[in-house]
DNA sequence: TTTTAATTTCAAATATTATTGAAAGTTTAA
DNA sequence: TTAAACTTTCAATAATATTTGAAATTAAAA
């Protein structure tokens, strides 16, 4: 496999992977060929290299920014905007998973905090609602807990997490 | 707020949340309906239950069994097929972790591997992409191991994960 | 200023994914 | 067997999400 192809693929499976994550295509791509590039792109040379128009990439380019995983870049002397990945895959990790925390799981946690609180009646129906969504409650906050720990450990998180996890 | 206004908020956040990690909100809800019912439900339960139609439920049906998470039981004397949720929340963590891990996650870390190992020919385009790659490899082979193996822990395997990792 | 370069926005078009519903298939019982 | 009860399949449809492209906006240079 030379180069090319290989590049190729990498993008795509990216891609792909980001989909089944609920991530859009457009947008897994662009950090994709972001974050194997030594240089940082411009808006002109993303369109160029995924074949996406320019809103497509504004919009994706946008959104990698609020997630914290791409940042702009200015050139001395040029007038367009620069954009380079976050090159470190732990900070990259520590981001995605922050963010992921804060949008989806945190409310959801909320959510199973309030619904299991209801007064219960005595019947079947709604002590097994409370037992259960306590349990998921409890489940998905130490998950989160232990997620937001993991990765906010300064440096090597992954490295340390396992090496204490298994010794 | 009372039970059924409870059960519509769960089921429809359960929907929620599935949809944006790429679960489809009918599979991601009748999973919620089944997991707080105290007794198994027909088909027919679950359409009414939800309004969807015949179809869906039991394509969505099926897929959640191939994922393990919920199981076909008889009732004697009765012809229909009945469904039941795994009912321990352990083991359904365990379960999708495996499956995502097994569907998404090795595919993607096999990816990795092929094209982080093309032969460089010393231009930054290469020798970046190569370095880049091979990092997102370890990462991804380290978090998918240390996933897969909190998640096989035999009992609590969450809280002994807390506990190893904290003290 | 005014002009030009670059970026953003957003309604419309397209592509993708989910859902329906009825026909075909299966299984049990008569 | 045949009929009835139930489930699955899948082409058609609907719903949702993504993408486009051109007009509006912003910012730098002349």
């Amino acid at each position: 496999m030379e180069f090319k192809e290989a590049k190729n693929k990498f993008i795509s499976t990216w891609g792909a992977l980001g989909t089944t994550w609920g991530i859009n295509k457009a947008m897994a791509q662009i950090h994709a060929l972001l974050f194997i590039s030594p240089d940082p792109l411009s808006m002109e040379d993303i369109m160029e290299e995924l074949g996406i128009s320019r809103g497509n990439t504004s919009m994706n380019l946008r959104q990698l920014i609020d997630w914290g995983i791409v940042y702009k870049e200015n050139m001395p002397g040029e007038r367009k905007e620069y954009f380079v990945s976050e090159k470190d895959v732990t900070e990259l990790a520590r981001q995605v998973a922050k963010e992921r925390s804060r949008r989806e799981i945190e409310p959801s946690i909320r959510v199973l905090s309030e619904v299991s609180n209801i007064e219960g009646d005595g019947t079947a129906k709604t002590e097994e609602f409370i037992k259960k969504t306590k349990e998921l409650y409890d489940l998905a906050d130490t998950a989160n807990s232990l997620l937001l720990r993991m990765v906010n450990q300064e440096q090597n998180w992954i490295t340390k997490t396992v090496i204490k996890l298994f010794k």
